[in-house]
DNA sequence: TCCTCATGTGTAATCGATTACATTCAAATA
DNA sequence: TATTTGAATGTAATCGATTACACATGAGGA
């Protein structure tokens, strides 16, 4: 079933057919409801490839998942992906999912703009000197990246780390902590700073007494520096990733010790243990970041966006509430 | 660039340029060389749509996830998607993914079909008398299922639930458990016959105590039974589910009873938990799909599968070792 | 020498839509 | 009445590839 059937059965041009499907309004009324019905009547879809080749668009956009990169809790991609796929729904967008190699994989990435098959890209996993970034904008291609790097010469959306680090110490103050201790994750990547940043900007605005020690963002490394330390000092424990909360409350639970808690991340099984955590709205990520990039694609401009976080509050501190 | 300015600066015919592109015999060697030359150099790509459009084939499959299913705790996703493109890396394949709504949902189905802009799916979240699996089947399109349900009049493939049970009860006794308790999933779902069936078998062949009790996968309903019943009297529970695992876990803690559990699903909790559980591999179950898909796509033959489970041994069942 | 045949290449039709431009027809205007 | 105008529709070119068919060339056989 063609456009020149439907045109042969309604009696009319092709032309005329193509205007009522694209809703072109020099069509009489009459005509349109009767080609409508036709359309209707025989479930006529046109094709897509013929439709995209004419017009000269794709309404595809592209996300490339690492190759190889199964990680043992990935709670992020679902409710990414539903994110994206809900704002596409409502706006004939559609996605394909590709995949390439962490090192090498920029050649993927041209072939999807070349073939002109995708008009715009959302990037995950970005990397400090990303050739990604280089290359996209060299040719003025239309991405958005989730997350930041140091660069940060693009359009990103990412959660608002700094106040995740604020509204944790934020929330120990609140049940009482005087003597914070935070576990950092490693100097390095962008979010550690933001976090550690929101917990000092904290610290002075409620004048807790902090310390500070530096973990890799690892359930091991927690559980490390929890037994290194004397965890009695303090009286509320923050970490920079659920992970590495996980480590610390192994370890309480292995040493008998009870201190208020808080990770970061909120992954599922933060829910399941009990264990207060910063959360972002994963769902929110993906769906911002398909409207920013739909704009983008259509010469909109468009801001960076930083994501609200809130602290999803557990057993965890809940029971240290006074 | 498109194959008309190859084919200029190469001095040749487009029909030749696209000879060489689809690698037909019949183009002389330094012909062809001298064309492969020019399109690396200027990194020509065919355009896509123009060729999915002429060769009348889409090299699109497709995969909708439900809308606003968002669980909080998926791990599913990432590594069956993982192995769905892992697959399609290396056939020249692509996934267009999309979404739609679990009722009415197959309007969305049909679009993609009648658009042509797909060449099979992938069918997920699969129910019992699923309208999908009646029109798919009307048309004889290609799809393949993840999992099974009563009719079962499909290409399937499903981790072996069946097995899964057995192993369960088999670990349970080979620690020295005699007298075990079956947490099941309620009555309905296939899975729960499945995993039940494979309970029941390892009873008879290995002669242990076996008392069922139904939940209804969740939590709540484990921790529930567990409190109901005598846990004493046990020397070895296994659930059909590890929110139900969670469940006895946490009462477990409460009551201060210790006694060996094992979970189903491998939940990424459980690794953080230290409970034993049945683990599917569901990278494999993504990539095997792609494949099946991929020869029905080319009409070969291609058989339903079940795909082998284990039993990820941790802390729960291992320190009753004897 | 002439014919056949295989090899290599080119010409042009084709896939199914969109859309610039042409055409028709009737109403409005001079 | 003749002319202009605008609405509605049709005709045909076009998007960029593939491929059936035509054609040219030279080798090999009669």
């Amino acid at each position: 079933m063609k456009i020149k059937d439907i045109a042969k059965l309604a009696g009319v041009s092709v032309a005329t057919v193509s205007r009522v499907i694209n809703n072109s309004p020099k069509v009489k009324p009459e005509t349109r409801e009767k080609i409508l019905k036709i359309i209707e009547e025989y479930k006529y879809e046109p094709d897509h490839f013929a439709k995209s080749l004419r017009k000269r668009q794709s309404n595809f956009i592209g996300i490339l998942l690492i190759r190889n990169s199964l990680s043992t809790e990935d709670s992020y991609t679902h409710p990414f992906l539903s994110g994206v796929l809900e704002y596409l729904f409502h706006h004939d967008l559609k996605l394909v999912l590709d995949s390439c190699d962490k090192k090498s994989g920029l050649s993927h990435y041209k072939k999807l703009i070349k073939s002109k098959l995708v008009s715009g890209f959302i990037i995950t996993d970005l990397r400090e000197n990303d050739e990604r970034i280089e290359y996209l904008n060299s040719i003025n291609f239309p991405y958005v990246v989730i997350g930041r790097n140091k660069k940060n010469n693009f359009i990103y959306i990412d959660p608002d780390n700094n106040q995740g680090g604020y509204l944790g110490i934020k929330h120990l103050f609140e049940i009482g902590c005087k003597k914070i201790l935070y576990i950092s994750g490693n100097k390095g990547p962008v979010v550690t700073e933001q976090r550690l940043s929101g917990v000092l900007k904290a610290k002075n605005e409620l004048g807790v007494e902090l310390e500070i020690k530096y973990g890799d963002f690892s359930k091991e490394s927690g559980y490390r520096i929890a037994k290194s330390v004397k965890l009695e000092k303090y009286d509320g424990i923050f970490c920079a990733s659920d992970l590495m909360a996980y480590g610390v409350f192994n370890y309480m639970k292995e040493s008998g010790i009870e201190k208020p808690l808080i990770g970061f991340d909120d992954l599922p099984s933060s829910k399941i243990l009990g264990i207060t955590s910063i959360n972002q709205n994963i769902f929110d990520v993906g769906f911002n970041a398909a409207k920013m990039l739909h704009k983008l694609i259509n010469k909109e401009k468009v801001a960076s966006m930083l994501l609200p976080v809130e602290v999803s509050v557990r057993e965890s501190t809940l029971k240290f509430r006074k």
